[in-house]
DNA sequence: TCACACAACTTGTATATACAATTAAGCTTC
DNA sequence: GAAGCTTAATTGTATATACAAGTTGTGTGA
């Protein structure tokens, strides 16, 4: 394996640990190259790399530091609702339906890499943009990865949030697709007549396995997804 | 400017204005570094980045050549329904039910950034999967840039692949919701009755300004949009 | 105590060099 | 003509060095 890539994976394992979290300072370019014995220029690649894969920030004068989730995250990705309605410049509330431990339905466990029958976390919470509901999230969480799960308060910190910073995420799946709500979902954004929703299906996973299996339902009449592209980056 | 970023603009002009089209040669390093006075190193790093963007792609030993389309785009980016056919194995087919010269509404004119009634060019296609409709491509083109868009035969090249021959993409943005279909286009669907569909709205730029606006629905039942995010690189 | 200067450290850009690994083209030989 | 060898070109990795530019903390001087 090159030396700058094996500074990568060094620097990898502590963020994606968790042993450096969020803004956590990195080793410079100097301390790296005297630890790996290698010239500042190959320490620096493997740094620029992680760089341009959003896992740290550069800043000159200053230092390097790990990135904060949200900046890890490029086009349409993993964004935190709350987050996104604060932008907006809106009010955010959650409010939470379910917060239990069940047995794994078949279909749940396999999207969990579990057994099945085995016991999982299961939590259900709307989302509120002021006063108007912009998502259900049904949500199950591995209760091996994540313990403290259900004794969380999640009106004050959304479970996004929450499993990123116990579970550093590595990996995320998405499928987006046009669906007619069920009963209780229906109920859940207050919906009087059936209306076409966006479901996103998100599995993510951490260096321990597949952290959590979530579907987020929005309504039609009150969320759009939005993407902005560009090619030239000069 | 640093040099470096000098050499990328210069040869960012070359790709962009279609000059160099797909596979063609760029440069060395070695031709650049004395095309530009540099060292080897600096034209290597505008090289090194332009591939990290995906515009090109470097091969030990051969050189560097213009990136082919579709690896241009990363995550749930712009991808040709046809070759997503095509990756699953099914048969593609498309039907142009319009492909004329309109008076721009006042919504078209506006994300067309053109003035309103000035002439644009429309066209409607559905294209299949297998004997299923999968998408109804609403598209508008500025003629200006695309002047020869509607004497193309869309049954054997679909508009994407032909618009981006004619004014390589530099931006794109899109937004995707949810909705419940509008009546001829549930025809153009073959869908008994109303469903949920997936409406992908699309604007792409080239360097001469906005090439075209395109609504792209999807039914619900027969679509789902898929993406899968790693933040770990090595 | 406050303000300013300075030193130390960090990242950013650039150069010159060396060697390795791979590709592709041309040439020789059979 | 085909197979194999040689050679040149190209990208990949790595080092040592130099200077620029921004940040931060320290200490001096008023």
């Amino acid at each position: 394996m090159a030396k700058f890539s094996a500074i990568k994976q060094h620097l990898y394992r502590k963020i994606a640990s968790g042993e450096w979290p969020e803004h956590h300072p990195v080793s410079s370019e100097n301390a790296l190259s005297q630890q790996f014995s290698v010239s500042r220029m190959t320490a620096r690649r493997a740094l620029q790399e992680l760089a341009d894969e959003g896992l740290v920030i550069r800043s000159k004068g200053s230092g390097t530091y790990v990135a904060p989730i949200k900046s890890q995250t490029s086009f349409m990705a993993i964004r935190n609702i709350a987050d996104e309605v604060r932008e907006r410049g809106h009010k955010y509330h959650a409010v939470v339906h379910t917060m239990r431990q069940e047995q794994a339905t078949a279909n749940v466990a396999e999207f969990l890499q579990l057994p099945a029958n085995t016991p999982v976390y299961h939590s259900v919470i709307t989302h509120y943009e002021n006063h108007d509901p912009v998502q259900v999230e049904e949500r199950w969480v591995n209760p091996k990865i994540v313990p403290k799960y259900t004794s969380q308060d999640f009106t004050k910190v959304t479970p996004h949030e929450y499993l990123s910073s116990v579970a550093p995420l590595t990996e995320a799946s998405h499928q987006i697709e046009a669906i007619a709500p069920v009963e209780h979902v229906m109920h859940w954004l207050k919906l009087e007549k059936p209306e076409p929703c966006l479901r996103i299906q998100r599995r993510t996973w951490s260096e321990s396995g597949v952290v959590t299996y979530a579907l987020l339902t929005h309504p039609g009449s009150r969320f759009v997804l939005g993407g902005h592209l560009t090619f030239k980056k000069n």
